[in-house]
DNA sequence: TTCGGTCTGTACTGGCCAGTACACTGTACC
DNA sequence: GGTACAGTGTACTGGCCAGTACAGACCGAA
């Protein structure tokens, strides 16, 4: 990825639409020592860092390098390319936000809590680190979609592996009769939470006030309880 | 502001909290002659231009004085440097999404129609630009906001705009009997508005697919026209 | 016509950056 | 011990960038 303006490039080798694809950019996939494989995580946890804090652009692979302590060398000895070291890094944190909702949506059974709960869970790390960053993803998507149309390919299936698992969530509920007659479709319905969220996100970063956050969250909250129909109460 | 790690500048002369300040972040306010004017004007939508297509960092002033058809030495007389030129760019987007609204409601008198059509409208525009650029707004405060506190102000000052916009709003309509019992607070429904707004722009453009803008207002319309009571039939 | 300020064009500077070249070290395997 | 390759450190290159210096053109007013 060269500065300013660089030209879309499709990496080779890849393949159409997927959720959750081969997470190995480097350069021609190679066998790693458990010291090299040490090394390029410390260079990708140090990445990740920093692009969540300053974004990608005012992000230099020497800043990077500097906080894990490693060369250049290093470097390009793990990673084709910056764009390289930035797919690795989203895909990273799409694992992540995705094992995240997964978790959520797991441990709270067929209802709505587990949306609830998620959605709650991001308020909680935003507010925790201080309204700054906001969605890995949402940040890193809103600098660079429409520049670099490979990066934007990999950000929007990580939107759409979200979409797929909320999706996928609420198609359940509806199955089981257990949303409301005016709800919109469960992919409808999905793609409501994540705009709420991702808005929410964003404008409570701006303005630095939680109160924007919470707003959109409490609405998202309202609008997925009102269209919840509880199951009846187990009769014996 | 410098590339890179630009320390938070504040600019001398800013006063509190405001909506819609003084327009004119130019180096020590000047006479300007009709061509002076004309010249800062062109830089200024070149700027525009390029900074809504290609972002923030991604856009050199060298871009754009051969957009503009001038020379550094007439950028650097009109604006202090480039961050003044961002702070006037945001400005001007700011007033005009700020009017574009303005526009809407008062068009639409006091019910929901106004908002639903403004919501509409960013829907039309989002489209007709093939969903790229997003919002003028939404897309430089994700870029800028975590790093030069004085951008960031200028953008929490452009939400806050359309935000007191669109509570003044809903407060009128509240207080008129017209907004349901369940209805969440003026405040609280217009940051639902907005995060859904600045969230659907984003999904959309970042997956290239309008419908997940679509849902997006969708359901806010739905949220607000379900929350709306109508005001009784004219009785003669 | 002169004078002053506005306006304009261009050449230059110093700094940062992505990426390369290359020599070197560690180590597993034979 | 020697070979092959993974891993490492550093110096360098060419390019782009923001910002500066400065000379000169334009133009209204005295």
């Amino acid at each position: 990825m060269r500065r300013g303006s660089s030209p879309p490039r499709e990496p080779p080798g890849r393949t159409g639409p997927l959720h959750l694809r081969a997470m190995t950019p480097t350069p021609a996939t190679r066998r790693l020592t458990p010291r090299g494989d040490a090394t390029r995580r410390r260079i990708l946890k140090a990445a990740r860092d920093l692009i969540h804090h300053r974004g990608v652009a005012a992000t230099s692979i020497g800043h990077i390098l500097a906080d894990a302590k490693a060369g250049k060398g290093q470097f390009y000895h793990y990673f084709a390319d910056k764009e390289g070291l930035i797919e690795a890094v989203v895909c990273e944190d799409a694992l992540a936000l995705h094992t995240r909702l997964e978790g959520h949506l797991v441990a709270s059974g067929d209802g709505m809590h587990g949306v609830v709960a998620w959605l709650r869970d991001h308020v909680r790390i935003a507010v925790e680190e201080g309204l700054t960053g906001g969605c890995p993803i949402g940040s890193v998507a809103a600098e660079v979609a429409d520049r670099n149309e490979a990066l934007r390919e990999r950000l929007s299936d990580a939107f759409d592996t979200l979409h797929a698992r909320l999706s996928n969530h609420f198609r359940a509920l509806e199955r089981a009769g257990r949303l409301g007659p005016v709800a919109p479709g469960p992919c409808a319905l999905a793609s409501e939470v994540l705009s709420g969220l991702q808005g929410g996100l964003l404008l409570a970063r701006t303005c630095r006030r939680r109160a924007l956050l919470d707003h959109a969250v409490d609405g998202l909250v309202r609008r997925l309880t009102e269209l919840e129909i509880r199951p009846p109460a187990h009769t014996p």
